[in-house]
DNA sequence: GACGGTTATTGGATGCCGTCCAACAATACG
DNA sequence: CGTATTGTTGGACGGCATCCAATAACCGTC
């Protein structure tokens, strides 16, 4: 309901015109209730692909080899439903987020490469390296969301696109010790 | 004067518990005059690569081959002097500047990754490829100047560190059309 | 050396974010 | 029915970033 109530108020005024305590007038709930149902304003849209994130790098976090790296990965975009983050890509210019998307998916993505990057040093990978095929990877993960949400999502499967583009970053591990191709 | 006042606050206290009005006050000068100079208490870490990501910027606008985007990325490492940012990641335990390092350098490698990707697109890469190749640029980017620093900036040059990761990264553009190898 | 115009600096006020906590309601449970 | 756990609320707080009007410093000109 507060994410519902933020995505209206978005689009009506905008990201950075919508404060919090709009929000939660227009959820009717108070402020603070928000801030237990999301940690920050950001959050509403991020929530989602950060559950999946936090997933991502208990997942490393266990596995070396690197087809379970490219699994792990690849499991971030199974059965990613439209939510309020494809919402707020797809409407970004009307929401007027596109800075705020721009940050945030820069965090995300970094969250991204730096749990793969620690995964490939792992696994014996020069840190160098590793941290330029994370780079790629995690660059190729939201690629393929946005392409995704802005083809408009529903309409277009996100595995192929991720398939895809994770091949392609694949390559950026070309000769990397302890991670073959 | 005010970079080096917030670099003394941030190695005592830490860079959170440093408040803008204490880096105005140990400087000499006003919280307003703080903001004349820089646009953020972030920015004092990040202002010397901003500039040159400025710069980056500009340069690939005008610029669509391969070689030339190579060029570009490399002019950003050339002649960059161990500053604050240096000296930051240097002692960033010391100044419990983790996640705003993290932070700020998320958001730092995604403008080179969106300029590097606008630039391929410009020369009729595939767009899905050309976000990947420029993730993959901007963490090789990043990641030399991360390990060059570390490794006490000025003892090793970032030069071939920068080679080393762009070249790894520049595989990432392997087969891609309108930027061949 | 006085003067007018430009630029730098300052204080203050403002809105908002995110955090904290103590009080209070509501619900589940024995 | 009493109690314990959980959820909700209001309020206060410190901090960031923005704005503006007032003031101070500077600089070339006369």
């Amino acid at each position: 309901m507060i994410a519902e109530a933020a995505t209206e108020l978005f689009l009506e005024q905008g990201y950075a015109a919508t404060s919090v305590a709009d929000i939660a007038a227009r959820a009717g709930v108070s402020r603070s209730s928000f801030f237990n149902y999301f940690s920050s304003k950001s959050a509403i849209l991020w929530a989602d692909l950060d559950a999946r994130i936090d997933e991502l790098e208990t997942r490393l976090s266990t596995v070396t080899d690197p087809s379970g790296i490219d699994d792990a990965l690849r499991a971030v975009g199974r059965g990613f439903a439209p939510g309020t983050l494809a919402l707020a890509l797809g409407n970004a210019d009307a929401m007027r987020a596109e800075e705020e998307l721009f940050h945030g998916g820069a965090v995300r993505a970094a969250r991204i490469a730096r749990a793969v990057a620690a995964s490939l040093r792992a696994a014996g990978c020069d840190p160098l390296v590793a941290d330029v095929a994370g780079a790629a990877d995690a660059g190729a993960v939201m690629a393929s969301i946005t392409a995704w949400t802005r083809a408009g999502a529903g309409r277009v499967g996100l595995g192929p696109l991720l398939t895809r583009a994770l091949d392609q970053a694949a390559h950026a591990r070309a000769g990397a010790p302890g991670a073959a191709a």
